[in-house]
DNA sequence: GGAGTAATGTCACCGCGTGTCGATAATCAA
DNA sequence: TTGATTATCGACACGCGGTGACATTACTCC
C-alpha cells in the first residue's frame, strides 16, 4: 500500500489513487475471514477501503480475484528462477529447486498466507476462480520443459509435467494449510520428490516429519 | 432423454417432467457452440428446451454445470472400476487401467464429446466451473490410494497421487481435443505412463503415434 | 370426480459485473 | 493565478445469474 505510493514517480499527472490493490486485499481478507466470502458484498469491501464499489472493479476484475495477487507474483518468480537454472540439471530437479526457492516466506507473513490459502482451497467460489491463475503456473513450467526437450509448448509431455507439478504443489499447499505442524517447504519437497519417483507404491510411505517451521 | 421417460416407473404420482437434464444439455451445447457461452443466456437454453428459466435451475445449480453430466458419471465409473481391481496390482497401474476402461466411447459420441471438452477447456467461465467436478475425480483416486497404502485420505501422498493423475489426464484431454489425429486413450495411456516413469527427462520424448481412432 | 403429489411457471429480489458520464484532484504550461 | 491536461473516482443505469415464495398445472390413486 504505502509502497505503491512511494513507487509512484512523484510527479505524476492526474488525480492520485484513493486506495491500492493491497489495501483492498487486506480489507477483503479480513471480511472474508470474519463473515465468509459469499456473505461479504463488494460494497462492504470497497467501503472498508474507503472507496466506491465501482472503484473496486477498477482494481480487480472480479470479487474472487482480490486474493490472488501474491500467487501471481510467485508465478513470475518461479518463471524467472527456472530461466536461470543450469542447463545440466534434470528438469524435475530444476523445477523442485525453483518452487522451493519461491516459497520461503517471512515468519510475519505466514499467518496471513495461511488464512488466504485456506480460503482459496475451502470456499467453492474461490476455488473455482483459481483456474486462470493455475494456468499461468502450469504454463511457466510447461514452457521450461518445452525449451529443455525441444518440443512445442502445447505438446503432450510439457503439458503433463506442468500440470502434474502444479498438482503436487497444490496437494502440499492444502496439506500445509490444513495442519500447522511443519514448514510449507517440507511438504512441497516431499510432494515433488514423490512425483519424480513415479509415485511408486514403495515411496508412498508416511507423512513427512512434522518439523515445526 | 427418451430413456429417462422409459426408465420411469410408469405409474408415478404427480406431474411428469416437461424436459430432462439431457435435453437441456444438448440445447445448451448447441447454443454455446453457435453463439458462445457468455453470449447465451439461461433464458435461451430453457426456451430452446421448452421450459422456463426457473426450471433450468431446478435441473442444474448453475449455467456452467449443464455440460458436466457425463464427466460426473465417468468419475463414478472410475470409482467402481478401482474398487474391483486386483489387490496385487501396483497403484498407478490399477489407476491407468481404470481410466482407460472408463474412456472408451462409441464413435457416434465422439463429435459431441469433442465439442463439449473443447468448450470446457477453452471458455474461462466453464474452466472455472471444473473445480468441484475435478475434486470428485481426485477424491476417487485419493480414496483408492489411501485404502491401498493404509493412510488417511487427507494425508499428503494420496492427495498428490489423486491430483497428479487428474493433471495427466487433463493434459491428455486437452491435447486430444486440440488435435483430431489419435484416439483419446492413446494420449491418456502416454500421459499416465509418463507419470509412472517419474516424468524423467529420457521418457519425455516425442508425441505418441498419431494412430487415427 | 376429488384428494394427493410432483414438476412447472410467475414474480420478486439481491448481488455481480459493465458501460457511461460527470466530478474531482493532481501536474504542467503560461 | 489561471487554464489546460490527465488520471482517478463517484453516481447511475442496466443485463444477467441465482434464489426464495407461492400459485398452477398435470398426472395417479381412490
Amino acid at each position: 500500500m504505502t509502497d505503491d505510493v512511494l513507487a509512484r514517480p512523484a510527479n505524476r499527472r492526474g488525480r492520485p489513487p484513493g486506495t491500492s490493490a493491497r489495501e483492498l486485499e487486506v480489507a477483503a481478507l479480513r471480511l472474508f475471514s470474519e463473515q465468509g466470502f459469499h456473505e461479504t458484498t463488494v460494497d462492504q469491501i470497497a467501503t472498508a477501503a474507503g472507496v466506491s464499489r465501482r472503484t473496486f472493479f477498477r482494481y480487480y476484475d472480479a470479487k474472487a480475484d482480490v486474493l490472488w495477487n501474491e500467487f501471481d507474483t510467485e508465478v513470475a518468480t518461479i518463471r524467472a528462477l527456472l530461466a536461470e537454472m543450469p542447463a545440466d540439471l534434470p528438469v524435475l530437479e530444476a523445477v523442485r529447486r525453483a518452487v522451493l526457492a519461491a516459497n520461503h516466506y517471512r515468519a510475519d507473513d505466514v499467518p496471513e498466507l495461511r488464512r488466504r490459502m485456506t480460503l482459496l482451497s475451502t470456499v467453492p467460489d474461490l476455488a473455482a476462480s483459481a483456474a486462470v491463475h493455475y494456468d499461468a503456473w502450469e504454463r511457466a513450467v510447461s514452457a521450461f520443459v518445452a525449451r529443455r526437450s525441444g518440443q512445442p509448448e502445447e505438446s503432450l509431455y510439457p503439458l503433463v509435467v506442468g500440470r502434474a507439478v502444479l498438482a503436487a504443489c497444490r496437494a502440499a499447499y492444502d496439506r500445509w494449510s490444513a495442519r500447522a505442524d511443519a514448514d510449507l517447504t517440507v511438504y512441497l519437497d516431499a510432494a515433488l520428490r514423490a512425483l519424480a519417483a513415479g509415485l511408486a507404491d514403495d515411496v508412498l510411505g508416511v507423512e513427512p516429519d512434522p518439523v515445526p517451521g
